[in-house]
DNA sequence: TGCAGTGTTGCTTC
DNA sequence: CGAAGCAACACTGC
């Protein structure tokens, strides 16, 4: 679930926490039986090579692109993670239980964390300290970049940052283009397009716009897309500000949720009344393009 | 008890 | 070729 705003506050509170702490060793139980090239690293033998290639190395700044947390070293390399569903980076003191072959924090670690069970993989500092990634699911991602071919591989394809300057509407006008036929919703969550918007946050902004989540994209009248590209920087800086959202699995690296769950207009509020003063309608849950959408059945209108 | 629901990405199928 | 659907995984809630 982590999207734009998660693996934004899990970006910079880790540029505060690691920087310049030095690897000292790795642990991983990355192995899934089932699919291969889907596991948190590729293989054994990768594991073994990605932990040499960081030894010794330093950080020298943690930050992100699109859903992407970067982890930049001293030897110019940088360590990619990506969360996907139910991951969460967290960092504080662990030690290894051998006798339930399982990793806890300890006093100095984030011990109210629900999650310390479904610790995947293990980055030792020299100071003790630890960065650890819980995911339940295993569906998260880590590797490492060595070359502008890593790079263009991993990260090529990822389209503007939203929150840049330079993402102007006219822009994001031309994005909305290049998918005349999709729903509405599809496209803003096309990462190809612009990064950072899930199902929470394009479920939100649509509800801001009053924009029916299947209205055609070709159909929005440019007042209506410049009404959605205000309200996609809204909420993602809204998530951004209360720290992510911990309705599921997210915790900040300290071990502290997010709040922006407290916030939600719509997602996950099915059955409930419309948040708006003016409206007295229910939100409603359907499927779009293969994704769980939440909307008010009154106030946000299908445009097709 | 069993199965739908949870969401990101990329591969397979049509 | 583009769109749709599924698979990876594990747990919750009805």
């Amino acid at each position: 679930m982590p999207e734009l705003p998660e693996v934004h506050t899990t970006a910079t509170q880790l540029n505060s926490l690691i920087k310049n702490k030095v690897f000292s060793g790795t642990w991983s139980n990355y192995s899934s039986p089932h699919y291969k090239g889907k596991k948190i690293v590729k293989d054994d033998k990768y594991f073994k090579e990605f932990t040499k290639n960081i030894l010794g190395e330093k950080v020298t700044s943690v930050d992100r692109r699109g859903k992407n947390v970067l982890i930049n070293l001293s030897s110019g390399n940088t360590i990619l993670v990506h969360l996907k569903m139910t991951g969460h980076l967290l960092v504080g003191k662990y030690n290894f239980n051998k006798k339930e072959g399982v990793w806890a924090a300890n006093e100095e670690g984030p011990l109210q964390d629900p999650f310390n069970q479904y610790i995947r993989f293990v980055f030792m500092f020299s100071d003790g300290t630890c960065l650890v990634m819980s995911d339940m699911r295993k569906f998260g991602k880590i590797t490492l970049l060595q070359s502008e071919e890593d790079i263009r591989r991993e990260l090529g394809e990822l389209g503007d940052e939203p929150l840049e300057k330079d993402f102007t509407f006219k822009i994001f006008n031309e994005k909305l283009n290049l998918k005349p036929n999709w729903s509405i919703k599809k496209t803003i969550m096309d990462q190809g397009l612009f990064v950072g918007v899930g199902n929470i946050y394009s479920d939100e902004a649509m509800w801001l716009t009053k924009i029916h989540p299947n209205s055609i994209t070709s159909s929005l009248s440019p007042e209506i897309r410049k009404i959605l590209f205000k309200n996609i920087k809204v909420v993602l800086k809204k998530g951004i500000e209360f720290g992510g959202d911990s309705m599921q699995d997210y915790r900040r690296p300290d071990g502290t949720p997010g709040k922006f769950q407290m916030r939600h207009n719509v997602y996950q509020r099915k059955g409930e009344g419309c948040k708006d003063v003016k409206c007295n309608g229910v939100i409603e849950r359907i499927v779009v393009g293969g994704r769980s959408s939440h909307f008010c059945n009154k106030c946000q209108k299908l445009i097709s």
